[in-house]
DNA sequence: CCCTGTGAATATTTTCACAGCT
DNA sequence: AGCTGTGAAAATATTCACAGGG
């Protein structure tokens, strides 16, 4: 077993997927190889990838897909529900609010922050949508744990700061700005203008 | 100047967006070593990857910002407007399409598809909702370069099967599958599943 | 003197290839 | 026979370090 590489998890995930649907065909046993057809990828990078988070396989036959799920599952966090705090109700918000994936994940939305008075009060789901100022008092009480900021521009930095003082670590920010966090806060990145210029430059390229 | 690396275009792009904020702030020159202080990278990267795009910097003075903005801009393609599809006019489709920051970056939405018999005929912004069948038409006469795809899940690959016959080569996808395409086409992906798990394994982890 | 441009060195990630288990 | 587990090799990516230009 040697050191954890950094794009692992990510890879990890989508075996993870591959075995759930394994798993619902009712396969028994899975081999890196089989996995490796579907992602298009090297088989030896599944076993590393298994291997550093000290997961056996049987020679000759493969992974078992139930156990390999069941670790893989406790590994992602993905065997708890994680309560999940919105910080902008716009259409964004929205989308990410009443998208049924999340849930079945294990993510589920206990909390709703928006700072437009027309907003505030309104409920989703049976959720009040609440201001800014009572940031620190939903989180302590709805016992979250993931912050997911969903607010255009400008305002990103001021929240992420209030969202650290309450005890986060770990968010979600489809704001572009590069964020400002201590060590042991985790922010993950969407940035949706980015992909969209990826694609324009390859646009360009071939003109 | 060497290969172009996998990584460069994800940091042109970064680089475009503080020599952007540069502009703003009416500063003429700029060397590897502020960008790189602001992104938290090492100077020789942002040195090495404009030569990869055979840009010539000033010795003891930096980047002329201006003349960079606008070379990033071009190989970027973002000196121009490119139209774009959407398909689905879900939550999430319609939080990409109300998202203004896409068109002051040269992405304009031009026509939307959807299945829902409830939708079709709606118009959004002046554009009519238009059904599946109409893809390669609207694809022609609306000059569409870039497709979105924000349905859900099942779909996606027969949708994609015909955004390809119908000429697109670049593709946002939204859908957790890896979609299949030929080679020449290329697909990005936004997995919002995955960067949730990503942020519930570090927190697993810490137990 | 300061910063660029870039070969060379280092670090990281992926792939190969094969011994060993079932 | 077939597939895992893993050192070793290869490929990629990043950083160093310094010659040379303004």
């Amino acid at each position: 077993m040697s050191t954890i590489n950094r794009n692992t998890i990510h890879r990890i995930i989508m075996y993870n997927r591959i075995l759930k649907e394994a798993q619902r065909n009712k396969i028994d046993f899975i081999t890196s190889k089989e996995i490796s057809d579907i992602l298009i990828k090297n088989p030896a990078q599944i076993r590393k990838d298994l291997s550093y988070i000290n997961i056996k396989g049987k020679p000759g036959v493969g992974y078992n897909v139930i156990s390999l799920v069941s670790k893989l599952d406790s590994l992602l966090g993905l065997n708890k529900m994680w309560n999940v705090m919105l910080i902008g109700a716009g259409n964004l918000g929205g989308a990410l609010f009443f998208y049924h994936g999340f849930k079945r994940e294990g993510f589920e939305f206990k909390a709703v922050i928006d700072n437009d008075s027309g907003k505030i009060g309104k409920k989703w789901n049976g959720i009040v949508i609440s201001s800014v100022k009572n940031i620190k008092n939903k989180i302590r009480d709805n016992k979250i744990s993931i912050a997911i900021i969903a607010i255009p521009r400008d305002a990103a930095q001021k929240i992420v700061d209030k969202l650290i003082d309450a005890g986060i670590r770990e968010i979600l920010s489809f704001a572009p700005e590069p964020l400002n966090v201590p060590a042991g806060v985790n922010v993950r990145y969407v940035d949706l203008a980015l992909e969209l210029e990826n694609l324009s430059c390859h646009l360009s390229y071939k003109k």
